[in-house]
DNA sequence: CTCCCGATAT
DNA sequence: ATATCAGGAG
């Protein structure tokens, strides 16, 4: 990202855009993916890839139920767990993942999911979304899940002209204050869902339109 | 860069 | 038919 200083101008308009994500969704923290513990969250999580919350959600109600423990998931029958996940998508690699994982959290971590960012990285299926995802919601630590939300948002709202996900997460860092790092992913995805959404956003019917690069440019 | 991949909306 | 979804790895 460039170090260049953010003008007073751009300064202000990030702030209106704050405060109207803070006005219209609220200040309160909460999470997409249904859970009851760390090792839960992080499986969830993993198999969210390129998958709606809502089917994953779906998925992990009876699989938490199949397997209650990190212990039942790092002795799992591979092609067992891929019928189990098949509707996520991607199902031999989260599958294979997804155990690979538990035996890591068992035999090197104790059994607890680790805080760290590089230690978190370092396991199977995890990238900077879904360790920043645990940073969050179990560690409480100011992070930036930059997801496809988050991106495209980012960059029609004007706070990014990157692509690069980890220089989105690293820019946003830099522009946004810390204690909104995680409140903004949260409004975001909401506001993702509902209204700047990929294919033809309704703009009409956006709070946003007087701060935002896109509709200003897509106006006729 | 490519590959992994099912479910759903448009 | 095609685009998209709380991406990650080789």
């Amino acid at each position: 990202m460039k170090k260049r200083k953010v003008s007073k101008k751009e300064q202000e308009r990030i702030d209106k855009i704050l405060q109207a994500f803070n006005r219209e969704y609220g200040l309160e923290y909460r999470c997409f993916l249904n859970y009851e513990t760390p090792w839960q969250l992080l499986f969830a999580t993993i198999l969210s890839a390129q998958c709606t919350d809502e089917r994953v959600n779906i998925v992990t109600k009876d699989l938490f139920q199949k397997y209650k423990s990190i212990e039942d998931f790092a002795q799992a029958d591979q092609l067992e767990l891929e019928r189990d996940i098949h509707s996520t998508g991607f199902f031999k690699n989260k599958a294979k993942n997804i155990i690979e994982c538990a035996k890591r959290l068992l035999y090197e971590y104790n059994g607890e999911v680790p805080k760290d960012i590089n230690e978190l990285v370092s396991l199977a299926g995890v990238g900077r979304k879904t360790a920043n995802v645990i940073r969050g919601n179990i560690y409480k630590e100011p992070s930036i899940v930059v997801d496809t939300h988050v991106k495209r948002i980012s960059q029609r709202l004007g706070l990014t002209k990157e692509e690069d996900p980890v220089k989105i997460e690293f820019e946003l860092m830099y522009k946004l204050p810390r204690e909104q790092w995680i409140l903004y992913n949260i409004q975001v995805i909401t506001f993702g869902r509902s209204i700047c959404t990929a294919r033809s956003p309704k703009c009409t019917e956006c709070f946003l339109r007087e701060y935002c690069k896109y509709y200003i440019n897509h106006q006729k």
